[in-house]
DNA sequence: CTGAAAGCGCTTACAG
DNA sequence: CTGAAAGCGCTTACAG
């Protein structure tokens, strides 16, 4: 590793000299600072970023962002929006992800700590992660945290995510809209899972008595999970009503469950949407490219990222003023494609 | 911040033996060790890890990871295998993502660098990101390099790839065996791109050529990129020549341009694989979740990520010895599902 | 077993 | 405009 002061000796001034032209070049004759950019050149000398920031008084800014998956299919965009608006504001970001091999709490509390150690001005947690098991170690961390895609019961943290409840109600009133009656839903957990499965499924009962529609309990068809595999187990489920409960439009919890359910449908015959219409929550990108392209929900992900950023640097911009924290939804939006046919 | 020194006050003793009960506990007096232990606990202190690695002889290591698009679809297994090994051996892990906006190649040099800054010991690059011009940058950072679904013509660094053009040739050996003789292609820059489309054009070629099989330019049809759209306009273009060219199957160089072509062949009221029988290449774990569930080339993402690091580890372990590059073929596999028919 | 001191690679007042 | 010196928060020989 060249140093600074391999660069100092090698240009024949001081350090303090090569750390000016480093950062204030106009505080040193332009004569001594091309000496010094020739050196530094030659050597190949990039100035330590550590020992930068911790001699440094202005301290570069860092966020941490802590995911559950990275493999979830709309985690790009997530991050992209967090990338790009920290980039833009000149900040760095660390990565944390957990892996489903190993305890998951413990990874948590790894990543928080790890997060901390680094010295990361504040932190972004993505989604199904934030329980009240953590509220005791969140406190002693002493830092600001913003909760993206995810709610914190007690309403410690200000998060950003879609308003799960007021969007189910409105892909139920697309449904109706296009003259569906009995529409029945395919989810997981929904009395279990308060990150999605409770309030999408709330949204879907509002509007179901909203709308003053038939139901019953075995019209919410529920999976072992919210991916591929949950959708498909629980349309199958679905199917098996279908004698007393002929539904000709299904509410799928996510976009993922939604392929799933699909397949089940497809498997016994039936066709979407000529037999059965399908409305999916998402709007993962992919949801675009099958064939009947997913009339879905559309989720703000990118601009769950942004926001979450700009609050989190309002934040750290105003460390006295304490912040009121609360939930700020993103639009969402009912986005109409190939799987909802009109009766 | 509470720091090391406030600890050390609170608990009655020097910083040294806070440090020792941090990082040799068996050092120190159960005694003492207890007190300190308390003070941390009540202070809340975490110890700043940047004046750690600044200070200690045993720098910690860490890896940076540096990625055009974080939003391609098989990112996410590629990551999950690099952070798994990096995690296994107690290396940090840094993100450097490309956004699409701004220039290219100013991003990638600032994100090289900024690794180096933040003192990386070593880099992966993954795909379509290497190319000649950054050979001097690369050599002025000194720093040991690893492509990951990658290549560098020079062969200066080694990379972890799957071996496009075998695997393409068995894609359409694949296709052979099951009766089909009219074989096309959809892709984009065969003669253009070296990383995907030359490689996977060339495989296409030569089974074409091994198998004896029909062959004109016009077989092939070229899209924009090799994402959806790519696809669909393909396709569209290959339909065109279907009365000359009675094609029964056709290789897409990546599952996401299978999706569009086979969006175009439904447009054309084609079904596959009735009419027209699809294989496609990276086997998205998306793949396996539309209908028809598509039959297409595996390759390891998660291996390649594995591999990269450990390579790296390699390299770092034994900096004296030259170690020899190369292109590491990661093994492929043909997945069959339901898009290709046997004639 | 414990503490004082030097040092990691920088930045930044403070003199000159 | 430039350099010597103190300091950032740690670790680690070196004494005791």
């Amino acid at each position: 590793m060249v140093k600074i002061q391999d660069v100092a000796k090698d240009s024949g001034c001081s350090i303090s000299t090569v750390s000016r032209v480093l950062n204030n070049p106009d505080l040193v004759t332009p004569d001594t600072r091309e000496r010094v950019l020739k050196s530094i050149e030659k050597l190949g000398y990039y100035p330590n970023e550590k020992a930068k920031s911790l001699s440094s008084k202005k301290q570069n800014v860092s966020l941490g962002l802590l995911i559950p998956d990275i493999t979830t299919f709309y985690f790009g965009e997530l991050y992209r929006g967090i990338s790009r608006t920290a980039k833009n504001s000149g900040i760095d970001l660390i990565l944390r992800d957990l892996d489903d091999e190993g305890p998951l709490q413990e990874q948590i509390l790894d990543g928080m700590v790890s997060l901390k150690k680094h010295g990361v001005s504040g932190i972004i947690i993505s989604s199904r992660v934030m329980t009240e098991e953590y509220d005791e170690v969140l406190n002693r961390l002493r830092i600001p945290i913003v909760l993206a895609l995810s709610e914190h019961k007690k309403l410690k943290f200000s998060s950003f995510k879609t308003d799960d409840i007021k969007a189910s109600f409105d892909a139920i009133s697309y449904l109706v809209s296009r003259g569906h009656k009995h529409i029945g839903m395919v989810t997981s957990s929904p009395t279990e899972d308060k990150l999605v499965g409770e309030p999408r499924y709330q949204g879907f009962k509002n509007a179901i008595d909203f709308y003053r529609l038939p139901f019953k309990a075995k019209h919410v068809a529920v999976g072992n999970n919210f991916r591929y595999e949950g959708g498909y187990s629980a349309m199958t489920q679905l199917l098996e009503t279908r004698e007393t409960f002929p539904f000709s439009a299904v509410f799928c919890a996510t976009d993922e469950m939604a392929f799933g359910a699909m397949r089940s449908l497809h498997d016994h015959n039936l066709k979407v949407p000529d037999d059965v219409s399908i409305i999916g929550f998402d709007n993962l990108s992919i949801s675009n490219m099958i064939t009947p392209k997913l009339t879905t929900v559309s989720q703000s992900f990118e601009k769950i990222g942004v926001e979450s950023v700009n609050h989190l640097i309002k934040i750290l911009e105003e460390p006295k003023m304490q912040m009121e924290t609360g939930v700020f939804y993103m639009p969402h939006q009912i986005v109409e494609r190939e799987s909802v046919r009109t009766i």
